[in-house]
DNA sequence: TTCATCAATGCACACGTGTGCATAAGGAGA
DNA sequence: TCTCCTTATGCACACGTGTGCATTGATGAA
């Protein structure tokens, strides 16, 4: 068993009050017991209870995170920045992965109510409202990542999609493709429906058409999927000079599916991805994506959760309750000019 | 404030006592009381207190893991089989990434220890023995995860990377290499070690040297710095005729290096990784690689430190205190026939 | 009817920590 | 010396849940 104040108390002939004054607060306590306290409680190698103080303060100093895969590497990077803005705040992560399962989801969000979990973040693209409004009707302070269902929640931190989307389909227009289609991941629900949105606006500014069949969506955002749609793609007529993929880890399949298919990237068609993973930069040819600010939103997401912590002791913020986060066009080798048409 | 059993008493007309024993062992309370209690609490949207419980019973139902990066996407795969084992067994995950940094890590043990988290998983390949006793002499138990210091644990559960890296190295020379050179990482100790030891030996086996210069270490395992190695070797008099890397990250970072220096692989050089991670099989060429079973890994560790738990609570488990675990080769196009010499 | 048995429930305390209030000690001012 | 104030410390209760023990009422056996 651990030891506990009491035992120190006992040791240093005083009661745990006064040890529990020493060790937090020590304006309440002379300096020299401070001090002796202080000391015995190092030497006894003391951790105090996160549980027994949880239960007295109401306060757990713990942040719940939801995020549908801990394997894709773009949650990866969103995880760290929130592990930086947490901790910097003194706050300790709870992660659970949902794997896009339902059942899942709600023992995590009946997990996440049990351990008292101060408020939730929720990364999860494909994360049900009925469970968000869970967490909502029991006082959780909640933050959406890329305003899955924003609507039904009060704050959210998101990138620009719709413009990072335009973004890149002016920079294939401005090579001269004028025949695009679009990969998406039907289990993304909102984002990639703005990805495609950007998408459509630049096409139609353009004055170019979008064939139906040319916008095509697969149910995951495994490369494997990627890499199968190609033989979709390549059996249209007349076939896309280039594929805007809704994220690198199709895009990643997709130069793989072209070139078991005998297309050359980018003489043939060129592709593109969505939010700059490791890996991008490391295919071959290197891939043309846009660069997601994920460690900032990851800060800026439990950032937000712990102002609304503060805020909950009283003041009422005056700060907006969505933030819209910018990336940049990454230009390499997986675009070009297009072939003779 | 959430709602306690003390609320659902005053409202059924029974003692908080009544309330607990019905919701938790219902065997010491009348059925249709119990019927009761139970609709009650579900009208309310009762949800028991983790933390009140905790301090009762002195049990938390939380895992600690510590892993050295939460974005590496070989620590993902096992993050997926530790949680898959703790959520069967009832028990949640806190999850901290150390980053290899000591300060980090120090806080990190210090926050399992308040948290009285039951037992940690260590992940992290570059964890330093000193934290490692402070957990033990807490009375921690502990599982080390690809054996790093395992001397100064006690459980452990690894996967056979001399044999894997053996495995490699064989592959290559039936291919009629005979110089073999070797890319490690120098952050990740032990693991390190014995995958150039499998190495050497296979090498000692065939009465094939390995000149000094064709060991070389970096510091880390991002596809960068796999990518700029790629000088170092193709500066080596007589160049070798194959790299053979330490994990799938630099492999990929190779690759690109071998790309802008001209090298065509597998022509010119060939080149092997390690782990077998998702994108490793969307290179060009795909990389041949060994499949280590990390879901299985991750599923066995957690498995191994709930029966340690279990066995806490009286009976001493008369079960090995280390597991091996071995993969398998997988020969994609990134190996073949060596060059004229 | 009386007594033993048993099921159902309440009472009271415990887990480890934090805190309002009372108390004790000490010093300063009259 | 007495009063007032400050400083240091202890007492006792609280947080929400679980549990040993006592209590109550009912049932069955003699």
């Amino acid at each position: 068993m651990a030891i506990t104040i009491k035992d120190i108390a006992k040791r240093a002939g005083v009661s745990h009050s006064t040890v529990s004054r020493a060790l937090r607060v020590n304006r309440l306590v002379s300096s020299e017991t401070a001090r002796r306290i202080h000391d015995i409680a190092q030497e006894m190698g003391y951790r105090p209870s996160a549980v027994a103080r949880s239960l007295k303060t109401n306060r757990t100093q713990v942040l719940g995170v939801i995020v549908s895969s801990i394997s894709d590497p773009f949650f990866g990077e969103i995880l760290n920045g929130i592990e930086a803005s947490a901790q910097a705040g003194g706050y300790s992560l709870f992660i659970a992965a949902s794997q896009h399962d339902p059942i899942k989801e709600r023992q995590i969000v009946q997990t996440m109510m049990e351990q008292r979990t101060e408020g939730v973040i929720i990364c999860s693209s494909s994360f049900s409202p009925e469970h968000g409004r869970q967490l909502l009707s029991y006082g959780f302070p909640v933050v959406v990542v890329n305003h899955q269902g924003s609507e039904s929640f009060n704050y959210s931190i998101y990138h620009d999609d719709i413009d990072g989307s335009s973004q890149i389909t002016r920079h294939l227009i401005s090579l001269g493709h004028k025949r695009i289609a679009y990969l998406g991941n039907s289990q993304s629900g909102r984002t990639t429906q703005d990805r495609l949105r950007g998408f459509l606006d630049a096409m139609a500014e353009a004055h170019l058409e979008v064939p139906e069949n040319y916008v095509h969506h697969v149910e995951g955002g495994e490369p494997l999927l990627g890499a199968e749609s190609v033989r979709y793609f390549a059996r249209l007529t007349p076939r896309p000079t280039a594929i805007i993929c809704f994220n690198d880890m199709l895009a990643i399949g997709v130069l793989k599916g072209c070139e078991q298919s005998g297309l050359r990237v980018p003489e043939d068609i060129s592709v593109t991805g969505f939010d700059n993973i490791t890996y991008s930069a490391f295919t071959t040819p290197s891939l043309t994506t846009f660069d997601q600010p994920k460690f900032s939103i990851g800060q800026e997401a439990a950032q937000l959760l712990l102002d609304l912590l503060q805020a909950e002791d009283g003041i009422i913020p005056d700060m907006p309750n969505v933030k819209v986060l910018k990336g940049k066009l990454l230009v390499r080798g997986s675009t070009g000019i297009p072939g003779e048409v």
